[in-house]
DNA sequence: GTAATAGTGTCTCTGAGACAATATGAT
DNA sequence: ATCATATTGTCTCAGAGACACTATTAC
Protein backbone atom coordinates (compact mmCIF):
# COMPACT_ATOMS: atom_id res chain seq x y z
CA UNK A 1 0.00 0.00 0.00
CA UNK A 2 2.33 2.73 1.21
CA UNK A 3 6.03 1.96 0.94
CA UNK A 4 8.96 3.34 2.83
CA UNK A 5 11.18 5.80 1.04
CA UNK A 6 14.20 4.39 2.92
CA UNK A 7 14.78 7.52 4.91
CA UNK A 8 16.08 9.52 1.99
CA UNK A 9 14.27 12.84 2.10
CA UNK A 10 14.91 13.52 -1.57
CA UNK A 11 12.63 10.64 -2.50
CA UNK A 12 9.80 11.92 -0.39
CA UNK A 13 6.82 13.04 -2.43
CA UNK A 14 6.73 16.61 -1.20
CA UNK A 15 8.15 19.93 -2.17
CA UNK A 16 9.82 22.22 0.34
CA UNK A 17 7.73 24.98 1.87
CA UNK A 18 7.92 28.58 0.86
CA UNK A 19 9.92 30.02 3.75
CA UNK A 20 8.86 33.18 5.45
CA UNK A 21 5.30 33.04 4.12
CA UNK A 22 2.45 31.52 6.03
CA UNK A 23 0.50 29.43 3.61
CA UNK A 24 -3.14 30.17 2.99
CA UNK A 25 -5.33 27.29 3.89
CA UNK A 26 -9.09 26.74 3.92
CA UNK A 27 -11.07 24.03 5.62
CA UNK A 28 -14.62 23.90 4.35
CA UNK A 29 -17.71 21.93 5.26
CA UNK A 30 -19.94 20.74 2.44
CA UNK A 31 -23.29 19.05 2.81
CA UNK A 32 -24.94 16.71 0.37
CA UNK A 33 -28.55 17.20 1.42
CA UNK A 34 -30.70 14.45 -0.05
CA UNK A 35 -34.45 14.50 -0.52
CA UNK A 36 -36.65 11.72 -1.86
CA UNK A 37 -39.62 12.73 -3.95
CA UNK A 38 -42.39 10.17 -3.44
CA UNK A 39 -44.10 11.12 -6.69
CA UNK A 40 -41.21 10.94 -9.09
CA UNK A 41 -39.41 8.35 -6.98
CA UNK A 42 -36.15 10.19 -7.47
CA UNK A 43 -33.49 11.28 -5.03
CA UNK A 44 -32.60 14.93 -5.25
CA UNK A 45 -29.64 16.96 -4.09
CA UNK A 46 -29.91 20.49 -2.72
CA UNK A 47 -27.75 23.10 -4.46
CA UNK A 48 -27.09 26.76 -3.79
CA UNK A 49 -26.31 29.53 -6.19
CA UNK A 50 -22.89 30.84 -5.25
CA UNK A 51 -22.81 34.52 -4.34
CA UNK A 52 -19.06 35.03 -4.33
CA UNK A 53 -15.96 34.11 -6.23
CA UNK A 54 -14.74 31.62 -7.08
CA UNK A 55 -17.41 30.37 -9.50
CA UNK A 56 -19.94 33.14 -8.83
CA UNK A 57 -23.52 32.33 -9.89
CA UNK A 58 -22.79 28.65 -10.42
CA UNK A 59 -24.76 26.04 -8.52
CA UNK A 60 -22.78 24.22 -5.85
CA UNK A 61 -23.19 22.17 -2.69
CA UNK A 62 -24.17 24.19 0.37
CA UNK A 63 -20.98 24.77 2.30
CA UNK A 64 -19.03 27.20 4.38
CA UNK A 65 -15.48 27.99 5.31
CA UNK A 66 -14.75 26.91 8.87
CA UNK A 67 -13.73 29.98 10.85
CA UNK A 68 -14.18 32.06 7.74
CA UNK A 69 -16.34 35.13 8.32
CA UNK A 70 -17.52 33.65 11.61
CA UNK A 71 -15.60 31.85 14.29
CA UNK A 72 -16.79 28.31 14.97
CA UNK A 73 -15.82 26.60 18.18
CA UNK A 74 -16.18 23.10 16.80
CA UNK A 75 -16.76 21.52 13.40
CA UNK A 76 -20.21 20.46 14.58
CA UNK A 77 -21.03 24.07 15.33
CA UNK A 78 -19.93 24.94 11.84
CA UNK A 79 -22.35 22.35 10.54
CA UNK A 80 -25.14 23.77 12.67
CA UNK A 81 -24.32 27.25 11.44
CA UNK A 82 -24.60 26.01 7.86
CA UNK A 83 -27.88 24.18 8.50
CA UNK A 84 -29.37 27.24 10.18
CA UNK A 85 -28.26 29.57 7.40
CA UNK A 86 -30.36 30.40 4.37
CA UNK A 87 -28.26 27.93 2.37
CA UNK A 88 -30.30 25.16 3.96
CA UNK A 89 -32.65 26.70 6.50
CA UNK A 90 -34.50 23.56 7.56
CA UNK A 91 -33.88 21.01 10.29
CA UNK A 92 -32.28 17.86 8.90
CA UNK A 93 -33.63 14.41 9.62
CA UNK A 94 -30.20 12.80 9.50
CA UNK A 95 -26.58 13.76 9.12
CA UNK A 96 -23.39 11.74 8.99
CA UNK A 97 -19.82 12.67 8.21
CA UNK A 98 -18.57 10.81 5.16
CA UNK A 99 -15.02 11.88 4.37
CA UNK A 100 -12.45 14.64 4.17
CA UNK A 101 -10.58 15.45 0.98
CA UNK A 102 -7.83 17.97 0.57
CA UNK A 103 -5.32 19.03 -2.02
CA UNK A 104 -3.66 22.02 -3.63
CA UNK A 105 -5.88 22.11 -6.73
CA UNK A 106 -9.51 21.72 -5.76
CA UNK A 107 -9.97 25.37 -4.84
CA UNK A 108 -8.41 27.99 -7.12
CA UNK A 109 -7.82 30.27 -4.14
CA UNK A 110 -5.44 28.08 -2.18
CA UNK A 111 -4.82 24.70 -0.62
CA UNK A 112 -8.13 23.53 0.76
CA UNK A 113 -9.72 20.63 2.54
CA UNK A 114 -13.40 19.81 2.64
CA UNK A 115 -15.22 17.61 5.10
CA UNK A 116 -18.37 16.27 3.51
CA UNK A 117 -21.58 15.06 5.08
CA UNK A 118 -24.52 12.97 3.97
CA UNK A 119 -27.74 14.61 5.12
CA UNK A 120 -31.37 13.65 4.67
CA UNK A 121 -34.30 16.02 4.49
CA UNK A 122 -37.63 14.18 4.59
CA UNK A 123 -40.01 17.07 4.10
CA UNK A 124 -40.02 18.89 0.78
CA UNK A 125 -38.78 22.38 1.61
CA UNK A 126 -39.87 25.69 0.19
CA UNK A 127 -36.90 26.77 -1.88
CA UNK A 128 -35.60 30.27 -2.26
CA UNK A 129 -34.40 31.63 -5.59
CA UNK A 130 -30.88 30.77 -4.55
CA UNK A 131 -31.71 27.12 -3.95
CA UNK A 132 -32.71 24.27 -6.20
CA UNK A 133 -32.80 20.50 -6.36
CA UNK A 134 -31.18 18.39 -9.05
CA UNK A 135 -31.47 14.63 -9.29
CA UNK A 136 -28.70 12.49 -7.86
CA UNK A 137 -28.69 10.60 -11.16
CA UNK A 138 -27.88 13.69 -13.18
CA UNK A 139 -24.94 14.34 -10.89
CA UNK A 140 -23.74 10.77 -11.23
CA UNK A 141 -23.93 10.90 -15.02
CA UNK A 142 -22.29 14.36 -15.06
CA UNK A 143 -25.31 15.72 -16.92
CA UNK A 144 -25.13 18.26 -14.10
CA UNK A 145 -21.62 19.52 -13.51
CA UNK A 146 -20.69 21.30 -10.33
CA UNK A 147 -17.74 23.58 -9.56
CA UNK A 148 -14.72 22.52 -7.52
CA UNK A 149 -14.66 18.73 -7.12
CA UNK A 150 -18.26 18.72 -5.94
CA UNK A 151 -19.31 16.00 -8.38
CA UNK A 152 -16.74 13.68 -6.84
CA UNK A 153 -17.87 14.63 -3.36
CA UNK A 154 -21.43 13.70 -4.30
CA UNK A 155 -20.08 10.40 -5.65
CA UNK A 156 -18.58 9.58 -2.27
CA UNK A 157 -21.84 10.36 -0.51
CA UNK A 158 -23.82 8.34 -3.03
CA UNK A 159 -21.56 5.34 -2.45
CA UNK A 160 -22.01 5.67 1.30
CA UNK A 161 -25.78 5.89 0.91
CA UNK A 162 -25.81 2.80 -1.28
CA UNK A 163 -23.55 0.62 0.85
CA UNK A 164 -25.18 1.60 4.12
CA UNK A 165 -28.64 1.01 2.67
CA UNK A 166 -27.77 -2.64 2.05
CA UNK A 167 -27.76 -3.45 5.74
CA UNK A 168 -29.48 -0.60 7.60
CA UNK A 169 -32.83 1.17 7.82
CA UNK A 170 -31.27 4.40 6.50
CA UNK A 171 -33.53 4.74 3.40
CA UNK A 172 -36.61 4.87 5.61
CA UNK A 173 -35.46 8.25 6.92
CA UNK A 174 -36.39 9.68 3.53
CA UNK A 175 -40.01 8.90 4.36
CA UNK A 176 -40.36 11.01 7.49
CA UNK A 177 -42.53 10.22 10.47
CA UNK A 178 -45.29 8.20 8.83
CA UNK A 179 -45.04 5.87 5.87
CA UNK A 180 -46.42 2.69 4.36
CA UNK A 181 -44.85 -0.63 3.40
CA UNK A 182 -45.20 0.03 -0.35
CA UNK A 183 -43.45 3.37 0.12
CA UNK A 184 -40.64 1.63 1.97
CA UNK A 185 -40.32 -0.88 -0.86
CA UNK A 186 -40.17 1.95 -3.39
CA UNK A 187 -37.49 3.96 -1.61
CA UNK A 188 -35.29 0.89 -1.09
CA UNK A 189 -35.66 0.05 -4.78
CA UNK A 190 -34.63 3.56 -5.75
CA UNK A 191 -31.64 3.72 -3.43
CA UNK A 192 -30.39 0.25 -4.34
CA UNK A 193 -31.18 0.83 -8.02
CA UNK A 194 -32.92 -2.50 -8.40
CA UNK A 195 -36.35 -3.95 -7.62
CA UNK A 196 -36.57 -5.05 -4.01
CA UNK A 197 -39.22 -7.63 -3.13
CA UNK A 198 -42.01 -6.29 -0.99
CA UNK A 199 -41.81 -9.44 1.14
CA UNK A 200 -38.18 -8.71 2.03
CA UNK A 201 -39.17 -5.23 3.08
CA UNK A 202 -42.08 -6.59 5.08
CA UNK A 203 -39.67 -8.87 6.96
CA UNK A 204 -37.43 -5.93 7.74
CA UNK A 205 -40.36 -3.82 8.88
CA UNK A 206 -41.45 -6.63 11.20
CA UNK A 207 -37.94 -6.71 12.59
CA UNK A 208 -37.97 -2.95 13.10
CA UNK A 209 -41.31 -3.22 14.90
CA UNK A 210 -39.84 -5.92 17.17
CA UNK A 211 -36.92 -3.67 17.92
CA UNK A 212 -39.17 -0.74 18.77
CA UNK A 213 -38.08 1.40 15.85
CA UNK A 214 -41.51 1.60 14.25
CA UNK A 215 -45.10 0.93 15.25
CA UNK A 216 -48.35 0.51 13.36
CA UNK A 217 -50.43 3.63 13.45
CA UNK A 218 -53.76 1.94 12.68
CA UNK A 219 -54.24 4.68 10.12
CA UNK A 220 -54.35 4.19 6.39
CA UNK A 221 -53.03 6.44 3.72
CA UNK A 222 -54.74 6.94 0.41
CA UNK A 223 -54.28 9.49 -2.29
CA UNK A 224 -54.37 10.19 -5.98
CA UNK A 225 -55.24 6.91 -7.57
CA UNK A 226 -53.48 4.75 -5.03
CA UNK A 227 -55.13 2.14 -2.91
CA UNK A 228 -55.20 2.63 0.86
CA UNK A 229 -51.96 1.58 2.54
CA UNK A 230 -51.55 0.87 6.23
CA UNK A 231 -48.98 3.19 7.76
CA UNK A 232 -46.38 2.86 10.45
CA UNK A 233 -44.68 5.61 12.39
CA UNK A 234 -41.02 6.11 13.09
CA UNK A 235 -40.42 5.89 16.84
CA UNK A 236 -36.71 6.72 16.66
CA UNK A 237 -36.32 9.77 14.44
CA UNK A 238 -32.82 10.10 13.05
CA UNK A 239 -31.80 6.66 14.31
CA UNK A 240 -30.66 3.91 12.00
CA UNK A 241 -31.11 0.20 12.67
CA UNK A 242 -28.42 -2.27 11.58
CA UNK A 243 -29.84 -5.51 10.21
CA UNK A 244 -27.66 -8.56 10.60
CA UNK A 245 -28.01 -9.56 6.99
CA UNK A 246 -27.28 -7.55 3.91
CA UNK A 247 -29.21 -7.29 0.67
CA UNK A 248 -27.36 -8.83 -2.28
CA UNK B 1 -31.27 16.71 14.75
CA UNK B 2 -30.21 20.20 13.76
CA UNK B 3 -32.81 22.91 14.13
CA UNK B 4 -33.15 26.18 12.40
CA UNK B 5 -32.34 29.29 14.38
CA UNK B 6 -35.07 31.20 12.51
CA UNK B 7 -32.66 33.47 10.73
CA UNK B 8 -31.77 35.49 13.80
CA UNK B 9 -27.99 35.78 13.80
CA UNK B 10 -27.85 36.53 17.50
CA UNK B 11 -29.04 33.02 18.28
CA UNK B 12 -26.40 31.40 16.16
CA UNK B 13 -23.80 29.49 18.13
CA UNK B 14 -20.76 31.38 16.95
CA UNK B 15 -18.67 34.29 18.07
CA UNK B 16 -17.57 37.02 15.69
CA UNK B 17 -14.11 36.77 14.17
CA UNK B 18 -11.19 38.81 15.28
CA UNK B 19 -10.98 41.36 12.46
CA UNK B 20 -7.70 42.19 10.83
CA UNK B 21 -5.95 39.08 12.08
CA UNK B 22 -5.72 35.91 10.05
CA UNK B 23 -6.51 33.06 12.37
CA UNK B 24 -3.96 30.36 12.94
CA UNK B 25 -5.22 27.02 11.86
CA UNK B 26 -3.68 23.55 11.72
CA UNK B 27 -4.89 20.50 9.87
CA UNK B 28 -3.13 17.38 11.05
CA UNK B 29 -3.13 13.76 9.99
CA UNK B 30 -3.01 11.12 12.70
CA UNK B 31 -2.66 7.41 12.19
CA UNK B 32 -3.82 4.67 14.50
CA UNK B 33 -1.45 1.92 13.39
CA UNK B 34 -2.66 -1.42 14.70
CA UNK B 35 -0.63 -4.58 15.08
CA UNK B 36 -1.83 -7.97 16.26
CA UNK B 37 0.58 -10.03 18.31
CA UNK B 38 -0.12 -13.71 17.62
CA UNK B 39 1.54 -14.78 20.87
CA UNK B 40 -0.20 -12.54 23.35
CA UNK B 41 -3.33 -12.30 21.18
CA UNK B 42 -3.50 -8.59 21.82
CA UNK B 43 -3.95 -5.66 19.48
CA UNK B 44 -1.32 -2.99 19.87
CA UNK B 45 -1.18 0.66 18.85
CA UNK B 46 1.97 2.35 17.63
CA UNK B 47 3.00 5.49 19.53
CA UNK B 48 5.75 8.04 19.01
CA UNK B 49 7.62 10.05 21.55
CA UNK B 50 6.94 13.69 20.75
CA UNK B 51 10.03 15.74 20.00
CA UNK B 52 8.46 19.19 20.09
CA UNK B 53 5.99 21.24 22.01
CA UNK B 54 3.21 20.92 22.80
CA UNK B 55 3.52 17.90 25.10
CA UNK B 56 7.24 17.24 24.47
CA UNK B 57 8.44 13.74 25.42
CA UNK B 58 4.92 12.39 25.80
CA UNK B 59 3.79 9.41 23.76
CA UNK B 60 1.26 10.23 21.08
CA UNK B 61 -0.19 8.93 17.82
CA UNK B 62 2.11 9.30 14.82
CA UNK B 63 0.94 12.38 12.99
CA UNK B 64 2.01 15.40 11.07
CA UNK B 65 0.80 18.86 10.23
CA UNK B 66 -0.40 19.07 6.66
CA UNK B 67 1.71 21.64 4.84
CA UNK B 68 3.64 22.25 8.03
CA UNK B 69 7.37 22.06 7.53
CA UNK B 70 6.85 20.42 4.15
CA UNK B 71 4.35 21.20 1.43
CA UNK B 72 2.02 18.35 0.58
CA UNK B 73 0.12 18.38 -2.69
CA UNK B 74 -2.69 16.15 -1.44
CA UNK B 75 -3.80 14.67 1.86
CA UNK B 76 -2.82 11.24 0.56
CA UNK B 77 0.68 12.51 -0.05
CA UNK B 78 0.76 13.76 3.49
CA UNK B 79 -0.18 10.27 4.65
CA UNK B 80 2.56 8.77 2.50
CA UNK B 81 5.04 11.26 3.90
CA UNK B 82 4.06 10.21 7.42
CA UNK B 83 4.28 6.51 6.63
CA UNK B 84 7.69 6.93 5.04
CA UNK B 85 9.01 9.00 7.93
CA UNK B 86 10.75 7.55 10.95
CA UNK B 87 7.51 7.93 12.88
CA UNK B 88 6.29 4.78 11.14
CA UNK B 89 8.89 3.71 8.63
CA UNK B 90 7.25 0.52 7.39
CA UNK B 91 4.82 -0.20 4.56
CA UNK B 92 1.26 -0.57 5.84
CA UNK B 93 -0.91 -3.53 4.96
CA UNK B 94 -4.12 -1.49 5.09
CA UNK B 95 -5.23 2.06 5.59
CA UNK B 96 -8.65 3.68 5.72
CA UNK B 97 -9.78 7.18 6.61
CA UNK B 98 -12.08 7.12 9.63
CA UNK B 99 -13.09 10.66 10.53
CA UNK B 100 -12.13 14.28 10.90
CA UNK B 101 -12.51 16.15 14.17
CA UNK B 102 -11.84 19.81 14.72
CA UNK B 103 -12.35 22.39 17.43
CA UNK B 104 -10.74 25.30 19.19
CA UNK B 105 -9.54 23.34 22.23
CA UNK B 106 -7.89 20.12 21.17
CA UNK B 107 -4.56 21.70 20.38
CA UNK B 108 -3.21 24.32 22.82
CA UNK B 109 -1.55 26.17 19.96
CA UNK B 110 -4.64 27.08 17.96
CA UNK B 111 -7.79 25.87 16.27
CA UNK B 112 -6.98 22.52 14.77
CA UNK B 113 -8.55 19.70 12.83
CA UNK B 114 -7.29 16.17 12.61
CA UNK B 115 -8.12 13.56 10.03
CA UNK B 116 -7.61 10.12 11.49
CA UNK B 117 -6.90 6.83 9.79
CA UNK B 118 -7.13 3.19 10.75
CA UNK B 119 -3.98 1.39 9.60
CA UNK B 120 -2.89 -2.23 9.92
CA UNK B 121 0.68 -3.43 10.12
CA UNK B 122 0.90 -7.22 9.87
CA UNK B 123 4.63 -7.72 10.42
CA UNK B 124 6.09 -6.89 13.81
CA UNK B 125 8.38 -3.95 13.16
CA UNK B 126 11.76 -3.19 14.68
CA UNK B 127 11.03 -0.19 16.86
CA UNK B 128 13.29 2.77 17.43
CA UNK B 129 13.74 4.36 20.83
CA UNK B 130 11.15 6.92 19.85
CA UNK B 131 8.51 4.30 19.06
CA UNK B 132 6.57 1.85 21.17
CA UNK B 133 3.45 -0.24 21.18
CA UNK B 134 0.75 -0.12 23.82
CA UNK B 135 -2.29 -2.36 23.91
CA UNK B 136 -5.54 -1.10 22.45
CA UNK B 137 -7.21 -2.24 25.67
CA UNK B 138 -5.07 0.01 27.85
CA UNK B 139 -6.05 2.95 25.65
CA UNK B 140 -9.71 2.03 25.85
CA UNK B 141 -9.58 1.79 29.65
CA UNK B 142 -7.55 5.01 29.88
CA UNK B 143 -4.83 3.13 31.72
CA UNK B 144 -2.72 4.72 29.01
CA UNK B 145 -3.50 8.39 28.54
CA UNK B 146 -2.42 10.27 25.46
CA UNK B 147 -2.03 14.00 24.87
CA UNK B 148 -4.51 16.06 22.85
CA UNK B 149 -7.73 14.13 22.29
CA UNK B 150 -5.79 11.13 21.03
CA UNK B 151 -7.59 8.70 23.32
CA UNK B 152 -10.90 9.69 21.77
CA UNK B 153 -9.41 9.39 18.29
CA UNK B 154 -8.32 5.85 19.12
CA UNK B 155 -11.86 5.18 20.36
CA UNK B 156 -13.28 6.15 17.00
CA UNK B 157 -10.85 3.90 15.19
CA UNK B 158 -11.58 1.02 17.58
CA UNK B 159 -15.29 1.37 16.93
CA UNK B 160 -14.70 1.34 13.19
CA UNK B 161 -12.51 -1.76 13.51
CA UNK B 162 -15.16 -3.51 15.57
CA UNK B 163 -18.15 -2.68 13.41
CA UNK B 164 -16.40 -3.41 10.14
CA UNK B 165 -15.08 -6.71 11.50
CA UNK B 166 -18.65 -7.93 12.00
CA UNK B 167 -19.26 -8.23 8.28
CA UNK B 168 -15.89 -8.09 6.49
CA UNK B 169 -12.61 -9.96 6.26
CA UNK B 170 -10.73 -6.99 7.73
CA UNK B 171 -9.30 -8.82 10.80
CA UNK B 172 -7.50 -11.28 8.52
CA UNK B 173 -5.23 -8.46 7.36
CA UNK B 174 -3.60 -8.61 10.80
CA UNK B 175 -2.31 -12.07 9.85
CA UNK B 176 -0.27 -11.11 6.80
CA UNK B 177 0.28 -13.25 3.74
CA UNK B 178 0.01 -16.72 5.21
CA UNK B 179 -2.15 -17.85 8.09
CA UNK B 180 -4.14 -20.77 9.46
CA UNK B 181 -7.81 -21.24 10.33
CA UNK B 182 -7.12 -21.34 14.10
CA UNK B 183 -5.22 -18.07 13.78
CA UNK B 184 -8.16 -16.57 11.93
CA UNK B 185 -10.51 -17.74 14.68
CA UNK B 186 -8.25 -16.21 17.31
CA UNK B 187 -7.96 -12.81 15.67
CA UNK B 188 -11.71 -12.56 15.09
CA UNK B 189 -12.30 -13.46 18.73
CA UNK B 190 -9.88 -10.76 19.87
CA UNK B 191 -11.30 -8.06 17.63
CA UNK B 192 -14.92 -8.88 18.42
CA UNK B 193 -14.07 -9.38 22.11
CA UNK B 194 -15.99 -12.64 22.33
CA UNK B 195 -15.36 -16.29 21.43
CA UNK B 196 -16.10 -16.93 17.77
CA UNK B 197 -16.86 -20.51 16.75
CA UNK B 198 -14.20 -22.07 14.54
CA UNK B 199 -16.94 -23.46 12.34
CA UNK B 200 -18.24 -19.98 11.58
CA UNK B 201 -14.74 -18.92 10.62
CA UNK B 202 -14.31 -22.02 8.50
CA UNK B 203 -17.47 -21.12 6.59
CA UNK B 204 -16.17 -17.64 5.97
CA UNK B 205 -12.80 -18.94 4.85
CA UNK B 206 -14.55 -21.26 2.39
CA UNK B 207 -16.45 -18.28 1.07
CA UNK B 208 -13.25 -16.29 0.72
CA UNK B 209 -11.66 -19.19 -1.17
CA UNK B 210 -14.68 -19.30 -3.51
CA UNK B 211 -14.32 -15.59 -4.11
CA UNK B 212 -10.63 -15.90 -4.89
CA UNK B 213 -9.45 -13.96 -1.87
CA UNK B 214 -7.48 -16.81 -0.34
CA UNK B 215 -6.10 -20.18 -1.44
CA UNK B 216 -4.76 -23.22 0.36
CA UNK B 217 -1.01 -23.32 0.33
CA UNK B 218 -0.67 -27.05 0.99
CA UNK B 219 1.85 -26.08 3.64
CA UNK B 220 1.42 -26.57 7.33
CA UNK B 221 2.56 -24.35 10.11
CA UNK B 222 3.85 -25.65 13.41
CA UNK B 223 5.73 -24.00 16.19
CA UNK B 224 6.33 -23.82 19.90
CA UNK B 225 3.92 -26.28 21.40
CA UNK B 226 1.22 -25.87 18.82
CA UNK B 227 -0.06 -28.59 16.60
CA UNK B 228 0.46 -28.33 12.84
CA UNK B 229 -2.13 -26.11 11.14
CA UNK B 230 -2.87 -26.00 7.43
CA UNK B 231 -2.26 -22.54 6.03
CA UNK B 232 -3.89 -20.39 3.39
CA UNK B 233 -2.43 -17.43 1.59
CA UNK B 234 -3.94 -14.04 0.99
CA UNK B 235 -4.37 -13.50 -2.75
CA UNK B 236 -5.67 -9.93 -2.46
CA UNK B 237 -3.33 -8.06 -0.11
CA UNK B 238 -4.93 -5.00 1.37
CA UNK B 239 -8.37 -5.93 0.01
CA UNK B 240 -11.36 -6.51 2.23
CA UNK B 241 -14.26 -8.84 1.41
CA UNK B 242 -17.79 -7.92 2.46
CA UNK B 243 -19.80 -10.89 3.68
CA UNK B 244 -23.54 -10.66 3.24
CA UNK B 245 -24.26 -11.60 6.81
CA UNK B 246 -23.02 -10.06 9.98
CA UNK B 247 -21.85 -11.67 13.18
CA UNK B 248 -24.16 -11.03 16.11
C1' DG C 1 0.11 -44.33 23.89
C1' DT C 2 -2.17 -40.27 25.31
C1' DA C 3 -3.96 -35.90 25.39
C1' DA C 4 -4.85 -31.82 23.12
C1' DT C 5 -6.18 -29.58 19.34
C1' DA C 6 -7.11 -29.48 14.12
C1' DG C 7 -10.55 -30.38 11.07
C1' DT C 8 -15.30 -32.34 9.58
C1' DG C 9 -20.27 -33.32 9.80
C1' DT C 10 -24.78 -32.20 11.01
C1' DC C 11 -28.62 -29.92 13.08
C1' DT C 12 -31.28 -25.63 14.12
C1' DC C 13 -32.70 -21.05 13.27
C1' DT C 14 -33.08 -16.66 11.02
C1' DG C 15 -33.90 -13.94 7.19
C1' DA C 16 -33.44 -12.97 1.97
C1' DG C 17 -35.44 -14.38 -2.51
C1' DA C 18 -39.18 -15.95 -4.99
C1' DC C 19 -43.80 -16.50 -5.99
C1' DA C 20 -48.61 -17.98 -5.08
C1' DA C 21 -52.85 -16.85 -2.88
C1' DT C 22 -56.04 -13.85 -0.69
C1' DA C 23 -58.00 -9.39 0.82
C1' DT C 24 -59.20 -4.79 0.08
C1' DG C 25 -60.34 -0.58 -1.85
C1' DA C 26 -60.73 2.72 -6.04
C1' DT C 27 -63.35 3.06 -10.04
C1' DA D 1 -68.58 -5.94 -10.21
C1' DT D 2 -64.02 -5.53 -11.65
C1' DC D 3 -59.40 -4.82 -11.43
C1' DA D 4 -55.24 -3.29 -9.52
C1' DT D 5 -52.61 -3.63 -5.71
C1' DA D 6 -52.05 -4.28 -0.70
C1' DT D 7 -51.25 -7.97 2.32
C1' DT D 8 -50.44 -12.69 3.77
C1' DG D 9 -48.57 -17.38 3.33
C1' DT D 10 -45.29 -20.77 2.06
C1' DC D 11 -41.20 -22.69 0.10
C1' DT D 12 -36.13 -22.66 -0.80
C1' DC D 13 -31.58 -21.53 0.23
C1' DA D 14 -27.40 -19.52 2.46
C1' DG D 15 -24.95 -18.87 6.41
C1' DA D 16 -24.42 -18.12 11.67
C1' DG D 17 -24.58 -20.69 16.08
C1' DA D 18 -23.96 -24.80 18.42
C1' DC D 19 -22.04 -29.11 19.30
C1' DA D 20 -20.64 -33.91 18.34
C1' DC D 21 -17.33 -36.59 16.15
C1' DT D 22 -12.94 -37.89 13.78
C1' DA D 23 -8.08 -37.11 12.56
C1' DT D 24 -3.67 -35.58 13.48
C1' DT D 25 0.37 -34.46 15.96
C1' DA D 26 3.24 -32.98 19.90
C1' DC D 27 4.75 -35.00 23.95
Amino acid sequence: MYFLAKGDPSTMPSTPPDPGKKMDYLHTIDLVVLHYCRKTQAIQVLLNRRQQAPFPDSWALPGLVLNGSVRDVTMDEGVQRLVASNKIGLPLDYIEQVATVGDAYRDPRCWSSSTIYLAILAEPPALSDEQKFVSLKSLESRETRLPFDHNELVDKVRERLYSKSLYTSLPLLFLGQEFSAPEATAVYSVVLERPVLKTSIRQRLLKLADEGFIAETGRKKSGEGIKAQATVENLRPGKVFYFDRSFA
